[in-house]
DNA sequence: TCCTGTGAAGCAATTCACAGCT
DNA sequence: AGCTGTGAATTGCTTCACAGGA
Protein backbone atom coordinates (compact mmCIF):
# COMPACT_ATOMS: atom_id res chain seq x y z
CA UNK A 1 0.00 0.00 0.00
CA UNK A 2 1.50 3.66 -1.21
CA UNK A 3 0.00 6.95 -0.34
CA UNK A 4 0.06 9.43 -2.85
CA UNK A 5 1.70 13.21 -1.38
CA UNK A 6 2.16 15.99 -3.40
CA UNK A 7 6.51 17.06 -3.14
CA UNK A 8 7.59 20.62 -2.73
CA UNK A 9 7.62 21.03 -6.38
CA UNK A 10 3.84 19.86 -6.44
CA UNK A 11 4.40 16.74 -8.47
CA UNK A 12 2.89 13.42 -6.80
CA UNK A 13 4.99 11.23 -5.21
CA UNK A 14 4.40 7.99 -3.84
CA UNK A 15 4.99 6.91 -0.18
CA UNK A 16 5.44 3.42 1.16
CA UNK A 17 3.38 2.76 4.08
CA UNK A 18 6.36 1.06 5.77
CA UNK A 19 7.90 4.73 5.19
CA UNK A 20 4.93 6.45 7.69
CA UNK A 21 5.20 3.36 10.18
CA UNK A 22 8.37 4.57 10.66
CA UNK A 23 8.28 8.07 10.11
CA UNK A 24 5.95 7.76 13.34
CA UNK A 25 8.60 5.60 15.55
CA UNK A 26 11.16 8.08 14.60
CA UNK A 27 9.05 11.03 16.19
CA UNK A 28 8.44 9.08 19.26
CA UNK A 29 12.27 8.55 19.58
CA UNK A 30 12.90 11.90 18.96
CA UNK A 31 10.64 13.46 21.76
CA UNK A 32 12.27 10.67 23.63
CA UNK A 33 16.26 12.20 22.94
CA UNK A 34 14.31 16.41 23.67
CA UNK A 35 13.42 14.54 27.12
CA UNK A 36 17.21 13.48 27.70
CA UNK A 37 18.86 16.83 25.96
CA UNK A 38 20.41 15.59 23.55
CA UNK A 39 20.72 17.85 20.77
CA UNK A 40 21.88 16.24 17.45
CA UNK A 41 21.51 12.39 16.45
CA UNK A 42 22.97 10.70 13.29
CA UNK A 43 20.70 8.50 11.16
CA UNK A 44 22.45 5.52 12.57
CA UNK A 45 21.92 6.48 16.27
CA UNK A 46 18.51 6.90 15.15
CA UNK A 47 18.10 3.74 13.63
CA UNK A 48 19.44 1.82 16.25
CA UNK A 49 16.94 3.22 18.35
CA UNK A 50 13.93 2.27 15.65
CA UNK A 51 15.39 -1.06 14.36
CA UNK A 52 16.15 -0.37 11.04
CA UNK A 53 19.65 1.02 9.30
CA UNK A 54 20.94 4.32 8.77
CA UNK A 55 20.20 4.23 4.60
CA UNK A 56 16.57 3.39 5.67
CA UNK A 57 15.78 6.24 8.04
CA UNK A 58 18.09 8.68 5.15
CA UNK A 59 15.78 7.23 2.31
CA UNK A 60 12.67 7.76 4.71
CA UNK A 61 13.25 11.34 5.43
CA UNK A 62 14.16 12.56 1.82
CA UNK A 63 10.93 11.73 0.75
CA UNK A 64 10.04 14.56 2.47
CA UNK A 65 12.78 16.86 2.57
CA UNK A 66 16.29 17.60 3.88
CA UNK A 67 16.52 17.84 7.40
CA UNK A 68 19.97 16.89 8.39
CA UNK A 69 23.07 18.92 8.03
CA UNK A 70 26.00 17.25 5.82
CA UNK A 71 28.64 15.34 8.17
CA UNK A 72 27.12 16.61 11.43
CA UNK A 73 23.52 14.92 12.09
CA UNK A 74 20.13 15.82 12.79
CA UNK A 75 18.99 18.59 15.23
CA UNK A 76 16.69 16.98 17.21
CA UNK A 77 14.73 19.77 18.12
CA UNK A 78 13.62 20.62 14.07
CA UNK A 79 13.29 17.25 12.99
CA UNK A 80 10.78 16.08 16.07
CA UNK A 81 8.70 19.64 14.26
CA UNK A 82 9.19 18.71 10.66
CA UNK A 83 8.20 15.58 11.30
CA UNK A 84 5.20 16.49 13.03
CA UNK A 85 4.47 18.26 10.37
CA UNK A 86 4.74 15.47 8.15
CA UNK A 87 2.12 13.42 10.17
CA UNK A 88 -0.71 15.54 11.20
CA UNK A 89 -1.97 19.23 10.09
CA UNK A 90 -3.25 19.74 13.67
CA UNK A 91 -2.16 20.66 16.55
CA UNK A 92 -4.63 18.54 18.08
CA UNK A 93 -7.05 15.77 17.60
CA UNK A 94 -10.48 15.21 19.43
CA UNK A 95 -10.40 11.50 19.91
CA UNK A 96 -13.40 9.65 20.99
CA UNK A 97 -13.76 6.23 22.46
CA UNK A 98 -16.81 3.78 21.55
CA UNK A 99 -17.41 1.45 24.64
CA UNK A 100 -16.62 1.94 27.93
CA UNK A 101 -15.34 -1.43 29.03
CA UNK A 102 -11.73 -2.39 30.74
CA UNK A 103 -10.60 -2.16 26.67
CA UNK A 104 -12.07 1.56 26.50
CA UNK A 105 -11.41 2.09 30.06
CA UNK A 106 -7.41 1.78 29.60
CA UNK A 107 -7.14 3.34 26.17
CA UNK A 108 -9.24 6.85 28.00
CA UNK A 109 -6.46 6.50 30.92
CA UNK A 110 -3.45 5.75 28.21
CA UNK A 111 -0.60 9.02 28.62
CA UNK A 112 0.46 8.44 25.62
CA UNK A 113 -2.55 9.62 23.41
CA UNK A 114 -2.81 13.10 25.33
CA UNK A 115 1.65 13.22 24.82
CA UNK A 116 1.10 12.94 21.20
CA UNK A 117 -1.75 15.57 20.67
CA UNK A 118 -4.60 13.25 20.75
CA UNK A 119 -7.32 14.04 22.74
CA UNK A 120 -9.79 11.44 24.32
CA UNK A 121 -12.51 14.08 25.17
CA UNK A 122 -15.40 11.52 25.08
CA UNK A 123 -16.72 7.57 25.52
CA UNK A 124 -19.82 5.90 24.33
CA UNK A 125 -21.80 3.00 25.78
CA UNK A 126 -24.92 1.44 25.88
CA UNK A 127 -25.07 0.46 29.34
CA UNK A 128 -27.05 3.35 31.66
CA UNK A 129 -24.99 2.76 34.99
CA UNK A 130 -22.06 3.80 32.62
CA UNK A 131 -23.86 7.11 31.26
CA UNK A 132 -23.00 10.23 33.07
CA UNK A 133 -19.85 9.14 34.76
CA UNK A 134 -16.14 10.10 33.80
CA UNK A 135 -13.00 8.47 33.14
CA UNK A 136 -10.29 10.92 33.69
CA UNK A 137 -12.07 14.59 31.82
CA UNK A 138 -13.72 12.18 29.81
CA UNK A 139 -17.31 12.26 29.85
CA UNK A 140 -19.53 8.74 29.01
CA UNK A 141 -22.47 9.61 26.98
CA UNK A 142 -25.16 7.22 25.75
CA UNK A 143 -24.07 5.82 21.83
CA UNK A 144 -27.86 6.91 21.21
CA UNK A 145 -26.43 10.34 20.74
CA UNK A 146 -23.16 9.85 18.96
CA UNK A 147 -23.84 11.44 16.00
CA UNK A 148 -25.23 14.68 17.42
CA UNK A 149 -22.52 14.60 20.07
CA UNK A 150 -19.30 13.69 17.81
CA UNK A 151 -20.75 16.69 15.10
CA UNK A 152 -21.07 19.13 18.12
CA UNK A 153 -18.17 18.61 20.35
CA UNK A 154 -16.13 18.41 16.42
CA UNK A 155 -14.96 14.64 17.61
CA UNK A 156 -12.82 13.68 13.83
CA UNK A 157 -11.39 10.30 15.12
CA UNK A 158 -12.83 7.14 17.09
CA UNK A 159 -11.45 4.19 18.71
CA UNK A 160 -13.52 1.01 18.81
CA UNK A 161 -13.36 -0.95 21.92
CA UNK A 162 -16.51 -3.03 22.37
CA UNK A 163 -17.25 -6.56 22.19
CA UNK A 164 -17.58 -8.50 19.27
CA UNK A 165 -21.08 -8.83 19.24
CA UNK A 166 -22.06 -4.94 18.96
CA UNK A 167 -19.76 -4.82 15.90
CA UNK A 168 -22.29 -4.40 13.39
CA UNK A 169 -24.20 -1.70 15.24
CA UNK A 170 -21.02 0.35 15.76
CA UNK A 171 -20.13 -0.04 11.95
CA UNK A 172 -23.53 1.17 11.41
CA UNK A 173 -23.17 4.06 13.74
CA UNK A 174 -19.73 5.31 12.44
CA UNK A 175 -21.29 4.81 8.72
CA UNK A 176 -23.78 7.37 9.58
CA UNK A 177 -21.49 9.76 11.24
CA UNK A 178 -19.13 12.22 10.17
CA UNK A 179 -16.39 10.59 11.54
CA UNK A 180 -12.91 11.02 9.55
CA UNK A 181 -10.93 8.06 11.20
CA UNK A 182 -10.90 5.02 13.41
CA UNK A 183 -8.71 2.70 15.38
CA UNK A 184 -10.60 -0.59 15.03
CA UNK A 185 -9.49 -2.59 18.15
CA UNK A 186 -12.78 -5.42 17.79
CA UNK A 187 -11.02 -8.62 15.95
CA UNK A 188 -13.26 -8.17 12.57
CA UNK A 189 -11.53 -6.34 9.48
CA UNK A 190 -13.51 -3.36 9.20
CA UNK A 191 -14.54 -1.77 5.74
CA UNK A 192 -16.60 1.45 5.89
CA UNK A 193 -18.98 1.68 3.24
CA UNK A 194 -19.13 4.98 2.39
CA UNK A 195 -19.22 7.81 -0.12
CA UNK A 196 -16.24 9.89 1.12
CA UNK A 197 -13.36 7.42 2.16
CA UNK A 198 -12.69 6.78 5.57
CA UNK A 199 -9.60 5.41 7.00
CA UNK A 200 -9.28 2.58 9.21
CA UNK A 201 -6.14 1.14 11.00
CA UNK A 202 -7.34 -2.39 12.14
CA UNK A 203 -5.41 -3.26 15.66
CA UNK A 204 -5.88 -7.64 16.06
CA UNK A 205 -4.50 -8.10 19.59
CA UNK A 206 -4.99 -11.79 19.47
CA UNK A 207 -3.05 -11.60 16.40
CA UNK A 208 -0.29 -10.27 17.49
CA UNK A 209 0.24 -13.47 19.90
CA UNK A 210 -0.17 -15.49 16.68
CA UNK A 211 2.52 -13.84 15.01
CA UNK A 212 4.81 -13.84 17.94
CA UNK A 213 4.63 -17.53 18.37
CA UNK A 214 5.37 -18.44 14.66
CA UNK A 215 7.93 -16.04 15.11
CA UNK A 216 9.21 -18.41 18.12
CA UNK A 217 8.60 -21.59 16.31
CA UNK A 218 10.71 -20.41 12.95
CA UNK A 219 13.41 -18.08 14.56
CA UNK B 1 11.27 -9.12 6.74
CA UNK B 2 11.18 -12.39 5.47
CA UNK B 3 10.74 -15.96 7.60
CA UNK B 4 12.64 -19.04 6.76
CA UNK B 5 10.64 -22.02 6.83
CA UNK B 6 11.43 -25.60 5.87
CA UNK B 7 8.90 -27.00 3.28
CA UNK B 8 6.91 -30.04 3.12
CA UNK B 9 9.83 -31.38 0.91
CA UNK B 10 12.60 -30.21 3.69
CA UNK B 11 14.23 -27.60 1.28
CA UNK B 12 14.22 -23.86 3.02
CA UNK B 13 11.46 -21.43 2.07
CA UNK B 14 10.80 -17.50 2.55
CA UNK B 15 7.53 -16.19 4.01
CA UNK B 16 7.01 -12.57 3.46
CA UNK B 17 6.34 -11.11 7.40
CA UNK B 18 3.29 -9.77 5.87
CA UNK B 19 2.03 -12.85 5.27
CA UNK B 20 2.15 -14.26 8.03
CA UNK B 21 0.03 -11.08 9.51
CA UNK B 22 -2.11 -12.15 7.02
CA UNK B 23 -2.79 -16.08 7.40
CA UNK B 24 -3.57 -15.27 11.06
CA UNK B 25 -6.31 -12.61 9.85
CA UNK B 26 -7.85 -15.33 7.83
CA UNK B 27 -7.68 -17.86 10.87
CA UNK B 28 -9.48 -14.93 12.66
CA UNK B 29 -11.97 -15.37 9.75
CA UNK B 30 -12.14 -19.24 9.74
CA UNK B 31 -13.47 -18.47 13.17
CA UNK B 32 -16.26 -16.35 12.85
CA UNK B 33 -17.20 -18.47 9.49
CA UNK B 34 -17.30 -21.41 11.63
CA UNK B 35 -18.84 -19.52 13.93
CA UNK B 36 -21.68 -18.54 11.51
CA UNK B 37 -21.78 -22.64 10.27
CA UNK B 38 -20.42 -21.73 7.02
CA UNK B 39 -18.71 -24.81 5.49
CA UNK B 40 -16.93 -23.49 2.46
CA UNK B 41 -15.39 -20.00 1.23
CA UNK B 42 -14.00 -19.02 -2.06
CA UNK B 43 -10.66 -17.24 -2.11
CA UNK B 44 -12.72 -14.38 -2.97
CA UNK B 45 -15.02 -14.08 -0.42
CA UNK B 46 -11.94 -14.60 2.38
CA UNK B 47 -10.15 -11.57 0.59
CA UNK B 48 -13.20 -9.48 0.46
CA UNK B 49 -13.48 -10.11 4.71
CA UNK B 50 -9.84 -9.56 5.48
CA UNK B 51 -9.08 -6.76 2.78
CA UNK B 52 -6.69 -7.84 0.64
CA UNK B 53 -7.25 -9.63 -3.13
CA UNK B 54 -8.06 -13.56 -4.40
CA UNK B 55 -4.76 -13.72 -5.64
CA UNK B 56 -2.81 -12.80 -2.53
CA UNK B 57 -5.03 -15.24 -0.65
CA UNK B 58 -4.20 -18.10 -2.69
CA UNK B 59 -0.44 -17.31 -3.20
CA UNK B 60 0.16 -16.68 0.59
CA UNK B 61 -1.57 -20.30 1.32
CA UNK B 62 0.34 -21.80 -1.43
CA UNK B 63 3.54 -21.19 0.82
CA UNK B 64 2.24 -24.11 2.95
CA UNK B 65 0.57 -26.63 1.06
CA UNK B 66 -2.66 -26.84 -0.98
CA UNK B 67 -5.80 -26.86 1.07
CA UNK B 68 -8.66 -25.93 -1.46
CA UNK B 69 -10.88 -28.25 -3.73
CA UNK B 70 -10.27 -27.21 -7.51
CA UNK B 71 -13.58 -25.55 -8.62
CA UNK B 72 -15.30 -24.99 -5.16
CA UNK B 73 -13.30 -23.36 -2.29
CA UNK B 74 -11.55 -23.99 0.68
CA UNK B 75 -13.25 -26.66 3.32
CA UNK B 76 -13.68 -23.80 6.60
CA UNK B 77 -13.10 -26.70 9.39
CA UNK B 78 -10.19 -28.15 7.55
CA UNK B 79 -8.64 -24.56 6.63
CA UNK B 80 -9.12 -23.25 10.34
CA UNK B 81 -7.14 -26.10 11.85
CA UNK B 82 -4.45 -26.14 8.98
CA UNK B 83 -3.99 -22.26 9.89
CA UNK B 84 -3.78 -22.74 13.08
CA UNK B 85 -0.74 -25.58 13.12
CA UNK B 86 0.77 -23.16 11.02
CA UNK B 87 0.72 -20.55 13.40
CA UNK B 88 1.54 -22.46 16.41
CA UNK B 89 3.40 -25.78 17.85
CA UNK B 90 0.90 -25.80 20.98
CA UNK B 91 -2.51 -25.96 21.58
CA UNK B 92 -1.93 -23.35 24.88
CA UNK B 93 0.42 -21.04 25.65
CA UNK B 94 0.72 -19.42 28.91
CA UNK B 95 0.87 -15.72 28.49
CA UNK B 96 1.80 -13.01 31.60
CA UNK B 97 1.20 -9.73 31.88
CA UNK B 98 3.94 -7.46 33.44
CA UNK B 99 1.82 -4.28 34.82
CA UNK B 100 -1.12 -4.64 36.56
CA UNK B 101 -2.32 -0.97 35.67
CA UNK B 102 -5.38 0.26 33.56
CA UNK B 103 -4.08 -1.40 30.62
CA UNK B 104 -2.49 -4.55 32.39
CA UNK B 105 -5.43 -4.88 33.31
CA UNK B 106 -8.13 -4.80 30.32
CA UNK B 107 -5.64 -7.31 28.31
CA UNK B 108 -5.86 -9.58 31.40
CA UNK B 109 -9.56 -9.22 30.79
CA UNK B 110 -9.53 -9.26 26.83
CA UNK B 111 -11.79 -12.44 26.09
CA UNK B 112 -10.06 -12.83 22.46
CA UNK B 113 -6.55 -13.97 24.15
CA UNK B 114 -8.46 -16.82 25.73
CA UNK B 115 -10.37 -18.12 22.45
CA UNK B 116 -6.96 -18.05 20.37
CA UNK B 117 -5.29 -20.52 22.69
CA UNK B 118 -3.04 -17.65 24.99
CA UNK B 119 -3.76 -18.03 28.50
CA UNK B 120 -3.01 -15.08 30.88
CA UNK B 121 -2.17 -16.75 33.71
CA UNK B 122 -0.38 -14.20 35.57
CA UNK B 123 0.09 -10.71 35.93
CA UNK B 124 3.18 -8.85 37.60
CA UNK B 125 3.46 -5.28 39.18
CA UNK B 126 6.05 -3.49 41.85
CA UNK B 127 2.55 -2.12 43.93
CA UNK B 128 2.51 -3.99 46.83
CA UNK B 129 -1.58 -2.98 47.08
CA UNK B 130 -2.19 -5.13 43.97
CA UNK B 131 -0.11 -7.98 45.13
CA UNK B 132 -1.83 -11.00 45.77
CA UNK B 133 -5.08 -9.70 44.24
CA UNK B 134 -6.56 -11.51 41.36
CA UNK B 135 -7.76 -10.11 37.77
CA UNK B 136 -10.23 -13.39 36.49
CA UNK B 137 -8.33 -16.38 37.28
CA UNK B 138 -5.08 -14.88 37.29
CA UNK B 139 -2.98 -13.66 40.41
CA UNK B 140 -1.05 -10.60 40.68
CA UNK B 141 2.75 -11.13 41.61
CA UNK B 142 5.18 -9.39 43.44
CA UNK B 143 7.89 -8.30 39.82
CA UNK B 144 10.23 -9.21 42.29
CA UNK B 145 9.70 -12.79 41.79
CA UNK B 146 9.47 -12.97 38.20
CA UNK B 147 12.07 -15.28 36.93
CA UNK B 148 11.08 -17.51 40.05
CA UNK B 149 7.08 -17.90 38.65
CA UNK B 150 7.82 -17.77 34.97
CA UNK B 151 10.00 -20.77 35.10
CA UNK B 152 8.04 -22.55 37.84
CA UNK B 153 4.76 -22.54 35.86
CA UNK B 154 6.61 -22.30 32.67
CA UNK B 155 5.47 -19.64 31.33
CA UNK B 156 6.69 -18.50 27.58
CA UNK B 157 5.37 -15.34 26.80
CA UNK B 158 5.12 -11.78 28.28
CA UNK B 159 3.10 -8.71 27.07
CA UNK B 160 4.29 -5.33 29.03
CA UNK B 161 2.10 -2.74 30.15
CA UNK B 162 4.15 -0.60 32.70
CA UNK B 163 4.43 3.36 32.44
CA UNK B 164 7.34 4.15 30.34
CA UNK B 165 9.76 4.64 33.66
CA UNK B 166 9.74 1.43 34.23
CA UNK B 167 10.73 0.56 30.86
CA UNK B 168 14.69 0.02 31.63
CA UNK B 169 14.05 -2.02 34.46
CA UNK B 170 11.21 -4.50 32.28
CA UNK B 171 14.22 -4.66 29.74
CA UNK B 172 16.56 -6.03 32.10
CA UNK B 173 14.60 -8.76 34.00
CA UNK B 174 13.10 -10.06 30.86
CA UNK B 175 16.92 -10.60 29.94
CA UNK B 176 17.64 -12.60 32.56
CA UNK B 177 14.38 -14.70 32.53
CA UNK B 178 13.36 -17.79 30.37
CA UNK B 179 10.75 -15.47 28.40
CA UNK B 180 10.56 -16.73 24.79
CA UNK B 181 8.74 -14.16 23.37
CA UNK B 182 7.35 -10.79 24.02
CA UNK B 183 4.54 -8.20 22.80
CA UNK B 184 5.63 -4.82 23.85
CA UNK B 185 2.95 -2.00 24.63
CA UNK B 186 5.89 0.33 25.91
CA UNK B 187 6.44 3.47 23.62
CA UNK B 188 10.07 2.35 22.99
CA UNK B 189 11.47 0.24 20.21
CA UNK B 190 12.24 -3.03 22.46
CA UNK B 191 15.44 -5.21 21.51
CA UNK B 192 16.52 -7.48 23.88
CA UNK B 193 20.06 -8.40 23.80
CA UNK B 194 20.52 -11.79 24.83
CA UNK B 195 22.26 -15.12 23.29
CA UNK B 196 19.21 -16.43 22.10
CA UNK B 197 17.11 -14.50 20.03
CA UNK B 198 13.58 -13.47 21.39
CA UNK B 199 11.34 -12.23 18.83
CA UNK B 200 9.70 -9.07 20.37
CA UNK B 201 6.60 -7.49 18.63
CA UNK B 202 6.21 -3.78 19.05
CA UNK B 203 2.81 -2.25 19.48
CA UNK B 204 2.45 1.48 19.82
CA UNK B 205 -0.66 2.96 20.14
CA UNK B 206 -0.23 6.38 19.72
CA UNK B 207 1.79 5.53 16.65
CA UNK B 208 -1.65 4.34 15.11
CA UNK B 209 -3.05 7.31 16.03
CA UNK B 210 -0.26 8.93 14.03
CA UNK B 211 -1.12 6.54 10.83
CA UNK B 212 -4.32 7.57 11.12
CA UNK B 213 -4.20 11.35 10.98
CA UNK B 214 -1.70 11.05 7.86
CA UNK B 215 -3.86 8.68 5.90
CA UNK B 216 -6.65 11.42 6.98
CA UNK B 217 -4.46 14.23 5.56
CA UNK B 218 -3.21 12.55 2.58
CA UNK B 219 -6.41 10.06 1.40
C1' DT C 1 37.00 12.68 7.92
C1' DC C 2 32.33 12.11 8.75
C1' DC C 3 27.66 12.08 7.67
C1' DT C 4 23.75 13.37 4.56
C1' DG C 5 21.10 12.80 0.33
C1' DT C 6 20.06 10.12 -3.67
C1' DG C 7 20.17 7.80 -8.26
C1' DA C 8 20.87 3.06 -9.54
C1' DA C 9 20.95 -1.76 -8.53
C1' DG C 10 19.25 -5.53 -6.33
C1' DC C 11 15.88 -7.89 -4.01
C1' DA C 12 11.23 -8.84 -2.32
C1' DA C 13 6.21 -8.84 -2.67
C1' DT C 14 2.21 -8.59 -5.35
C1' DT C 15 -0.44 -9.16 -9.43
C1' DC C 16 -1.21 -11.34 -13.79
C1' DA C 17 -2.61 -14.92 -16.51
C1' DC C 18 -3.45 -19.32 -17.40
C1' DA C 19 -3.00 -24.51 -16.87
C1' DG C 20 -5.38 -27.97 -14.65
C1' DC C 21 -8.79 -30.16 -11.93
C1' DT C 22 -13.76 -31.26 -10.71
C1' DA D 1 -18.17 -23.16 -15.62
C1' DG D 2 -15.83 -22.11 -11.72
C1' DC D 3 -12.15 -21.92 -8.66
C1' DT D 4 -7.41 -23.33 -7.17
C1' DG D 5 -2.41 -23.23 -7.59
C1' DT D 6 1.57 -21.20 -9.54
C1' DG D 7 5.37 -19.69 -12.75
C1' DA D 8 6.23 -15.24 -14.96
C1' DA D 9 5.82 -10.37 -15.17
C1' DT D 10 5.42 -6.40 -12.81
C1' DT D 11 5.59 -3.31 -9.24
C1' DG D 12 7.44 -1.64 -5.08
C1' DC D 13 10.86 -1.38 -1.34
C1' DT D 14 15.37 -1.56 0.47
C1' DT D 15 20.24 -1.49 0.09
C1' DC D 16 24.30 -0.01 -2.23
C1' DA D 17 27.62 3.13 -3.33
C1' DC D 18 29.15 7.37 -3.97
C1' DA D 19 28.90 12.58 -4.82
C1' DG D 20 28.99 16.57 -2.21
C1' DG D 21 29.14 19.60 1.74
C1' DA D 22 30.90 20.90 6.55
Amino acid sequence: MQIMIKSQRGNAVKIPYATIERIATYLRCMKHLQAQGVKIISSSELAQNTKTTPEQVRKDLSYFGKFGKTGEGYNVDKLAKKLERILRTKKEWKVCIIGAGSLGGALARYPGFKESGYCIVALFDNNPAKIGKKIGSAEIFDIKNFKEITEKTKIELAMLAVPQSSYEDVKEILENSKINGVINFIPHTLRLKTRRKIPVVNVDLAQKLYILSYLIKNK
